[in-house]
DNA sequence: CGCCCCATGTAATCGGTTACATGATTGA
DNA sequence: TCAATCATGTAACCGATTACATGGGGCG
């Protein structure tokens, strides 16, 4: 019906209608963690939305030239959300830097590249206390129906990932470091 | 220096020279799993290496109109890689589907939910058989500075993420099917 | 003879990023 | 009055995908 963007507009959307710069702002935090989109995609992509009858928007008055339009999902933006939501995602090819640097350590210095995963695994390390004290901030269980628990949901994810992520890294750490 | 596609394109040829058409078959499997691209995309990127002195390539008699070209990297290229392997990976930003999906699944019907993430599970445990099974075809534990040490490594990573995914599968089908 | 695999290329299109452009409100 | 923030848009560019285009060699 529309695009992945579309979806992801109408996801945020659906939880509380707000502008698009709004919609920028969300998008880069906390929901950038797995979708991004800057306002040069959004604002073009709110007008689709309302063309296609998904989306509509009420102008209030406010900073900017022509005030600001705050946008809300349609009855049928709704339903289209909700039947997305349940079809099996369309793969998309995944295109992984570190694990390409990886494939191809063997020509590079080992130390350079002790270097390199310790670099990485502290970002991943900070990345895991910024989602732990994200969930923190959530009910224990937040009930499924909630919009809570698509975001506890989301952090679950996000979490198994870094600790996966950093585990890599140290493995890494350790195989390159033990012959020399 | 060069894209991250033509660094991609040096680290296979790294390994063993060989043409544009058996350097898109290495990107669609194994390499494919974190790393893709077209022969389309392939054969102007190896102009671009050989304008830039990074690759070089031996007309050979055999199918097709011209013969069929054996691409190498140069000594410059290889020195390219090898710094380029230890360089900071630059972000891209993630775009998570499926995350995006659970993100909005509040809305959702719970026992679709738990269908598709069914699905999502067994995907993941196919993959992670494959996984296992080329790894199991490699030593044990291979020499760093060994070829096979960068495919093992690449593997390791990608059987840990295989493994992250199916616990999340598992948990968030837990969840949906708790309290009904 | 026809089909599949090997082999190399270009063109059109699409999603996304960066840069350009404008202007109102708020508060120091 | 000056700067930061709020606010909306367009244009140029870039990487990647899909489609178009050509043709040789081997095999049934």
């Amino acid at each position: 019906m529309t695009s992945t963007l579309g979806y992801a507009i109408l996801a945020v959307l659906a939880r509380r209608p707000r502008s698009g710069y709004d919609l920028a702002a969300a998008m880069n935090r906390p929901m950038g963690y797995f979708w991004t989109a800057g306002h040069s995609q959004i604002h073009p992509e709110l007008q689709r939305l309302v063309a296609a009858g998904l989306a509509s928007f009420e102008q209030v008055p406010g900073p900017g030239p022509q005030g600001k339009k705050i946008y809300s999902p349609t009855a049928e933006g709704l339903a289209a959300l909700r039947r997305w939501v349940v079809e099996p995602p369309q793969s998309r090819p995944e295109r992984d830097e570190m694990v390409l640097k990886t494939y191809a350590s063997w020509v590079a210095d080992p130390a350079e590249l002790v270097r390199l995963f310790r670099e990485e695994l502290a970002a991943h390390e900070r990345r895991l206390s910024a989602y732990e004290k994200e969930r923190d901030a959530l009910p224990e269980v937040p009930a499924h129906g909630s919009q809570a628990f698509g975001s506890y949901a989301a952090l679950w994810c996000g979490i198994s990932y870094e600790r996966h992520r950093i585990a890599w890294c140290r493995w890494m750490i350790g195989q390159l470091g033990v012959d020399r």
